[in-house]
DNA sequence: TATGAATGAGACTTCATTCAT
DNA sequence: AATGAATGAAGTCTCATTCAT
């Protein structure tokens, strides 16, 4: 249990409203560079308050990180349960364009995230990152075991060697998109976002020629 | 000019030393969590050289950077020169195992990229960014565009698209292998290192079924 | 009236524990260091409670005190009834072995009061240490009181003054060994424990020769 | 070395001052308890200066320790050389009335050892008391050996223990004279200070007795 | 009566920056 | 030009105490 009772005794509310803030700060800032007084001028609650609830800042870290982690996960979970049956390819356009709205919507999630895999001094790095690696790469694994069962895919093809591909260019895809939040005007790193869907099924239409079956 | 004519008068020796022990630190820290007390305590010099030399943190920040760039560069330069006239895959193949090299040897290069691209407060950080990228944007573009003079790729092929594609998916890849250094044994991201070299045949055999001519 | 009648009015066993495990914290800490969270952490009571039941954290230690205080008379009055009688060096050597043995068993006790002599800002401080030394040079200017009517003292003695050496060897003394508990491997003090036995009829002997009849 | 080259740089009387209002501090309150913006305050210093000269608390009270035990052992070492070729009990007593001087004139320095004896946080405390308690030991020791080899003993006396006994009555005897100052008025220890003098020449007196030879 | 959330002062510490020498 | 002492804001964290429920 990573918060204290104290903090779990709050109203819902207000959890969720200095979840919600901290994820702000944590997105923005990264672990180390994030200010808890910053944190706690915007929320206009006392500085112990903080470390009644969640001990530390490593503890609220924690419980921020599951925060966001569970939103994510909610939301995996519902695309694949609306593709179910559908072409492995189309599954992965959708899981993408879908990815991409919900960066649209909370660009705090993936921004977070980023900042957990690129920053060196978070606390429970390493165990964090593995919890959404596997989650991402089962994810994964699993839409191209079930495309594959359906020879839908080449069938000489390693299933590791493509996870790795597909996951690379999907998130990478993501991560363009979640820094052209930050970098906006800077056309640094693709299309303009009123592109984005084309360019998702162009690259979905890229990895179906590479790894589909002929 | 980011530095005062007092540090570019100084023993070249000592600002290479400089410049390389602050590389050291803003790669292994970002440059908000990076102390110019630990850098001047591991360089043996005294405080206020660093302010007479640069200004501020930020001076001393763009130079490391224009210093680090500078290297990579040279190597990129070198590899393109060396690639003349090959096949578009192979020379592409070729910038990605050399990549893999130069990481290996000199992984604050990478790591600094890394950290200007995912932190938020870094000073000039869209201007830095933009150099960067372009500078990768062209490389590859170039490469395209002779591959395509020489009937290597699909006549259809949108070569902006195709750009993204590529320096995504090399920079992915190349991620992976710089956090490898940081996350060695946590198996986070792809094979180990052994089989880089077949990976990244693999990774550019995909690309050439994806792109090129039939 | 130190504590509050809702202290009093709480079941005596629950009165007993709060006041054992305070005694621990103080005499692990000190007055000033010990802290209130981490006894209510311990108890696994309000917070809140403390300060109703002592008032504050004077309060508390107040009754701490007395508690403690009170159970080492108790020891000390028995062990003056068990030795009735007996010649007075044999008396202290008694006395001795038996602090030795209270301290064995309860550590606590002594320490708190070493706390409380050695640290500056105790509440109630001389108050508290008058009550103490007052009831230690008492028992044994009685002793001695008893002795010299039986001749067992050079007459010349004064009083006052034989009370000050025999309270000061045998306290400190008993100081040798409370600490030897704290540094334990440090060999600062004296003797291994196991020769405490022996070194007490030594000293008691040395005592005799000093101050006993030709 | 404890403190930095910043600090040893300082003007020599500024040191002195630092340390010295650090030592009444300390002396006061003991380690956990003393107060570093007290200590700014009264110096008129900026807090970060504490830092940069002794690293932090620790270190400021390492040299602390140093500083006072210094002036102490510089005493010692003094009624030594000036008691040479005296009788034993008649050096012992010069040292205990010299002691008082010092304590007198100096009270924070025996303060500042018993907050080091009797607290338990104190950083490098079994260290430092060994230090202290060697030095006493051997100090009495030596005057010991001299005397029995001068046939001024018992012959039969274990020197171990004669040592603890005498290093026990000496040291509580001081104990008592540096509480007396913090406790004035309280008349908790012994005599008026004026009779300080007859008090070390009695004790001394039934150390001969109990310890000299027939 | 008991609770425990809220508080804010104060603790130690790090830091980039200034400036007299 | 080089030094390094001085600074004070800001950082995380602990604590005794209050008070509405």
């Amino acid at each position: 249990m990573a918060s204290s009772s104290t903090f779990r005794n709050l109203d819902p509310a207000k959890q969720d409203r200095i979840l919600d803030e901290a994820l702000t700060e944590f997105a923005a800032k990264g672990y180390g560079q994030a200010s808890l007084n910053a944190l706690v001028g915007r929320l206009g609650i006392a500085k112990g308050s903080i470390f009644q609830y969640f001990r530390d800042k490593a503890g609220l870290f924690r419980l921020v990180f599951d925060f966001a982690v569970g939103q994510v996960k909610d939301h995996l979970r519902a695309v694949r349960g609306q593709t179910q049956g559908q072409d492995v390819f189309r599954r992965l356009e959708q899981s993408l364009v879908s990815g991409l709205d919900l960066i649209h919507d909370n660009p705090r999630l993936f921004r977070l995230y980023l900042r957990i895999v690129y920053e060196g001094d978070v606390p429970l790095r390493g165990q964090l990152l593995q919890s959404i690696r596997l989650f991402s790469r089962d994810y994964i694994l699993e839409l191209l075991a079930e495309g594959q069962a359906r020879g839908e895919l080449r069938p000489d093809l390693d299933p590791a060697l493509a996870a790795f591909v597909v996951d690379a260019v999907l998130e990478r895809f993501l991560v363009a998109r979640s820094l052209e939040n930050m970098d906006a005007g800077l056309g640094l790193y693709a299309a303009p976002p009123a592109e984005a869907a084309r360019l998702a099924r162009e690259l979905v239409e890229l990895l179906r020629r590479g790894l589909g079956a002929a």
